[in-house]
DNA sequence: TCGACGATTCGTCTACCATCGAAGTATGAA
DNA sequence: TTCATACTTCGATGGTAGACGAATCGTCGA
């Protein structure tokens, strides 16, 4: 299992289950027993529990027993459809590999600040205010709306946060209104634009 | 037993077992397994089998694991004489801090040079035989002698190697001539002279 | 409000691992 | 040669860690 979160996404317990070949049972006491010892951190999001390791120390400590193992560790095959792995809605935002760059540039840029201690929660910076204002997105009505404004949304298919909440959907609405992702009525999946890949570049710096 | 083994010294399977705090029988099956894990490497003098950490990877690990653990590793009290933990005689050579420091000096000058795989055997290198000679030592002559010439021997109180055999006969015996150290008849402990102290850092660069 | 699903907790059981004593091997000293 | 010491191997035993199924808790969607 700790093996199985090195590369440092987060996984949900049935999967680690899965992984180590062992019951759901079985893989919560050891869960348990590593949250415990603060070797891995679980954090609940709805009814999915995702587990992350713990920290770098724990990382460091995993690799150097793996050079003493002889290596080979196993890669991550990611079982998602890989259609739906670059660009997707999760509910009514942008979620997927996308909407992890997203979040990730946001953060970077300084729009976006953690508002609660555990990350979970995000308030946009004074800055992002005015930028997220240009860009054509009435803050103060979005504030508004009887949901949580903005959130760390963890993604099932990167396992990494994107941005979630009424933020989240008023950014997906802008995207598709200025025709940078197309929306796929049959599935989730999100289709970047030419102009898109352009003008996201230009907003936000992002590579994609 | 590897925690107390992490400050790179030797040390035999009682040591070891009474360290871990269980009986002999029980410390040689562990150390059995740590060896052939790789984690250990034993090697063999006299009666005595001494056991130390394969490698800095082993090490590297430890050293992490107990970052994880909260550090506080417990120092090493060696439980030999202070007396005889200076400079003693080993049979009929140079011991204790001072020998091994010596080993370390004569290795890292270019001196010595490991010649078998084990690095048990030494052998002088060109420089080294010019130095000894230079001291005035007589290298064919001990050479020719019916034992071994060189050899790392381990310490049963620093508990690492210093020069043995031929070669670290031949070095006691200049260093009592040129009254580098002074013998005492009762024990085998060696005092270092001032003079000693003088011309072995500016022969060797030795720091005592 | 209800069922579906993910995840955890509890209780039980089994397999296995660490431990030790006794016997055996090797080395060094008398 | 004989004894003492250091260490290992062997075989038996007890404790415990780890596994699972059943029941329970929480959240989501109908």
């Amino acid at each position: 299992m700790l093996y199985c979160l090195l590369d440092g996404r987060a996984r949900t317990s049935t999967e680690l289950a899965i992984v180590a070949e062992v019951s759901p049972s079985t893989a919560s006491a050891h869960l348990l027993r590593l949250k415990t010892l603060r070797l891995v951190k679980a954090f609940a999001q709805g009814k999915h529990r995702y587990y992350s390791l713990e920290g770098p120390n724990v990382a460091a400590a995993l690799e150097s027993l793996s050079v003493l193992a002889g290596g080979s560790r196993v890669a991550f095959v990611p079982n998602t459809p890989v259609g739906l792995r670059a660009a997707r809605t999760c509910y009514d935002h942008i979620a997927g590999a996308l909407g992890v760059s997203f979040h990730d540039r946001l953060t970077a840029l300084g729009w976006l600040s953690d508002a609660s201690a555990n990350g979970q929660a995000y308030d946009l910076t004074p800055r992002g205010t005015k930028a997220c204002a240009t860009l054509g997105i009435d803050v103060g009505a979005t504030r508004a709306l009887r949901r949580r404004f903005a959130f760390a949304c963890v993604d099932w298919s990167e396992r990494r946060p994107h941005v979630g909440g009424a933020l989240g959907a008023a950014l997906l609405k802008i995207a598709l209104k200025r025709k940078w992702v197309i929306q796929d009525l049959a599935s989730r999946a999100l289709s970047i634009t030419r102009a898109g890949r352009r003008e996201m570049h230009n907003q936000f710096g992002l590579q994609i």
